[in-house]
Formats: C-alpha cells, structure tokens, sequence
DNA sequence: TTTTTATTGTTAGTATACAAATGGATTTTG
DNA sequence: CAAAATCCATTTGTATACTAACAATAAAAA
C-alpha cells in the first residue's frame, strides 16, 4: 500500500530555499567582491542607526552575538566601522559607522539594489510581491 | 530632490531569505537533533540512488566537491555511509548506504516532512504551493 | 599517438552560523 | 539593600559553504 513514504528532496522547502539562496549569493559576489552580504547587511544597518551597541547590531541584522562579532571584526579591519566604549555601560561597545564606511556604502547601494532586481527577476512584479510578502511571514 | 535613495534591508529578498531559512533551521534542528539539515539531504540522495560518486552525490544536492566532502566524512564517522574504490576510475570513490544508514534515514522520513510543513504552516495550502514554485524559478 | 582538456578527490583559507560556557556589569526583585 | 535574574561581549567547538590550488587519472583532440 502507498502510504505517500516517498521523499523528494528537489521538491522540499528547505533544498528549494537552500539554492534560491546560493544563487543570490553568487549574484552578490559578482556585483560586489569587496564585502560579503552579510558584512553589507551589518554595515547598512550601522549607517541606518549611525550608531549602536554590538548586540544591537545583530538583533538589527539577526545575527546572534557570536556571529556578528566576527563581521564587526571583519568590518573594523578594514576600517569601515569604529568602536568606542560606552561611559554609561561598561559592558557595552559603541559601534559606527567611519567616514571610509559611509562612502562604501553609498557607493554600494546603487549595486545592492540591482542585486535585489537581479535575484527576483524570474518571477513577475506581481509575483515578486507577492514572495517578499510569503517570505516575511516565513521569517 | 528624492531619487528613491532609501535602501530598507528589512525589504531585500536576501535579508527576508536568510531569515526564513533560519526558522527553518531551527525547526529543523529542533525536530531532528541526530542529523543536520545538508547531512539528511544528502543522506537521502544516498538512500535514493543507492550508489554514487562523491562528486556526483554532491551535484545531486547542490554542493561543491569541497562541501560534500565534510558531510560525506561526517555521515561516515558516523557509519551511515560506506566508501569503496571503483574498480574501472581509480580516481572514484562509489558511495553506499549501510544498513544502519537506510534504518536511521527511513525513521527520520517521517520527521522531515513534518519540518517541510511546519516550515510552510504559516502560508495557506494554495500559497505553499506557489511559494515553492516561485522557489523552483529562484534556484 | 601525443598533447590538451576535463574530472575526481583533497587540502588550505576565509566567512558565515549557532550552541554552550564564561566573566563582568547592570536591572529587577524580594 | 542584597539576591536573583538579565544582559553584554567573548571564546570554544562544530558545521556549512565557497574559492583556489593541487596531483592523479581519464577522455578528447590534434
């Protein structure tokens, strides 16, 4: 009796998500070697708050406190972001974004914007609404 | 003058994409604690065809020969997986299945649908099914 | 047949990701 | 106020993932 036991992985959610994802990863790399997405998402974010805590940082960016420690590393290596720490909470770093980190960053967004364009350019305006929409309530 | 310069990260399919795959992740790992997510994939690749390549069983989920060589050596360790040389390229390595291998995937066949589902649970029944079909054009 | 090209598996290096444990510091509670 | 709970940043360990380079082998082209 067929009780439905067949599996196939080409046809679950998780597979379809995992190479809909690396193909918008490759896509990034192409249009932007110098930062990885990630490092983007959290350099964004910075600009966008201009200035947080490191953990804040990654609750922005959801990134948990291990994660995003080693992208801020990465990111103060080359000298886009600053730390400073907090005379209120000397447990707490004050990051921001530095002026080099400001103008990468405007530089790149025209990019990140294409990036976006080119990753849902198979569906239709209509669908690609639609995905971003069924995406947030999957997140 | 507004060029439409505002760039939300909030909004961008890679964001909203990564977001979604952690919750699947986590359902995942919550449901499945034995066996990651890329090892039951390839896992199942293994048990469906029985015997392949590394390379090959690589191709077959979407990983590079870099990666499926870590999950191949992890499910070895674990003894889900045997390796022997093929006798006609003496470069190959034919992957199999042990025993304990196919039992542990076929108890786990169960688990992972209900992960496929949970994952989706949050889109009506006609929703999941254009979700994963805009995945499908998005891979 | 010899040369070129392609494939297979491996290794090294970098970058996410998360769990778990730690040490300090701050809030909240009792 | 003192104890408990919480929060911040860090470290360690494991698991993806990709790039690039490599040696050995096999297949294709000249």
């Amino acid at each position: 009796m067929d009780n439905g036991s067949d599996y196939q992985l080409d046809e679950q959610v998780g597979f379809l998500m995992r190479k809909a994802n690396q193909r918008h990863l490759a896509l990034f790399a192409q249009a932007i070697g110098d930062v990885t997405p990630t490092q983007f998402a959290a350099l964004s974010k910075l600009c966008d708050l201009g200035q947080v805590s490191q953990n804040a940082l990654g609750r922005a960016t959801a990134m948990d406190a291990a994660t995003i420690k080693g992208v801020v590393d990465r990111l103060r290596r080359r000298g886009y972001v600053d730390s400073q720490p907090d005379p209120d909470d000397s447990r707490r770093v004050h990051l921001r974004p530095t002026k080099d980190g400001l103008e990468v960053y405007a530089g790149l967004l025209e990019n990140a914007r294409a990036i976006s364009a080119a990753t849902l350019a198979p569906l239709t305006p209509k669908e690609q609404k639609k995905f971003l929409q069924m995406l947030e309530k999957l997140g």
